[in-house]
DNA sequence: CGCTGATTGAGAACCGTTGTCAAACCCGCC
DNA sequence: GGCGGGTTTGACAACGGTTCTCAATCAGCG
């Protein structure tokens, strides 16, 4: 509310907990739940909280640097991803992701929109499969 | 595992509870969550255990008949559907849904999955935006 | 009418996620 | 190097949606 607050950003401190997050998420190509992403560690001799990983993953999607998506259970899963919009193609049983891009996609969801009259519009598409190794 | 099985369908009875829970869903035209058919089925005078409202979406939405998917909180909404396959163009504003059909995207998320090798293909698609009135 | 399997409801259990709050930590500053 | 204050953390409780349990009840059929 302070217009003239001289301290915009709160600044996000480089924490070792912090980093072990990042380096979890550097190990997988693929989306793993906040659980995994915690065990993982833990497996690898660090110790970070799981609140602190929950919140570490909040952060690190606000920021863009991974996505999160829910699986059919309705779960948080999340990975690491490149900057550019895009969508999933994610194996159910070992959670194996390609990452796609559909310009069809785009081009038609903002057509259905536009011609519904809508406007600011996003959309979500995941794909779920079985993948080759899993067949 | 039995073959032999003579009886292959397990028989839905018509109860008093699914007939309410089917009610409320056609009172709807937009998407509800679990709880909020419950209380509009308590509201209405009857009385429908939560355990059952959920047995009775699951049921539904086996059958076709409801589609079922996840807001961002990653909780569970459902709505009475037509019977084909569609997807959802939301207001996110005032929850207003127009069903949406797409040959083009069913096509394409085939021809992605089978170009990667992914079978049993399965998709999510919904479209947020904002309606003409809420603008 | 009586049988039998399907269905129900109340509540406990479950589980992912978020909130709480005192202790630990980081960083700029003296 | 030592301080000071806001940030971050972790252990744990709390929360909320969903599912499970199981005895009581019900629906349809002979």
């Amino acid at each position: 509310m302070t217009s003239t607050d001289p301290t915009p950003r709160p600044s996000v401190r480089p924490t070792r907990q912090r980093r072990a997050v990042a380096a979890a998420l550097a190990g997988f190509d693929d989306f793993r739940s906040a659980q995994e992403i915690h065990d993982l560690i833990s497996q690898q001799g660090e110790s970070v909280g799981l609140a602190t990983v929950y919140r570490t993953l909040a952060t690190l999607a606000d920021a863009g640097e991974v996505d999160m998506l829910r699986n059919e259970d309705g779960e948080a899963i999340w990975r690491s991803c490149s900057d550019t919009h895009h969508h999933h193609l994610v194996c159910r049983t070992c959670g194996a992701t390609v990452e796609v891009e559909g310009p069809a996609v785009e081009r038609w969801t903002s057509a259905i929109a536009t011609e519904h009259g809508y406007a600011d519009i996003s959309h979500t598409l995941e794909i779920f499969g079985t993948c080759p190794a899993c067949r």
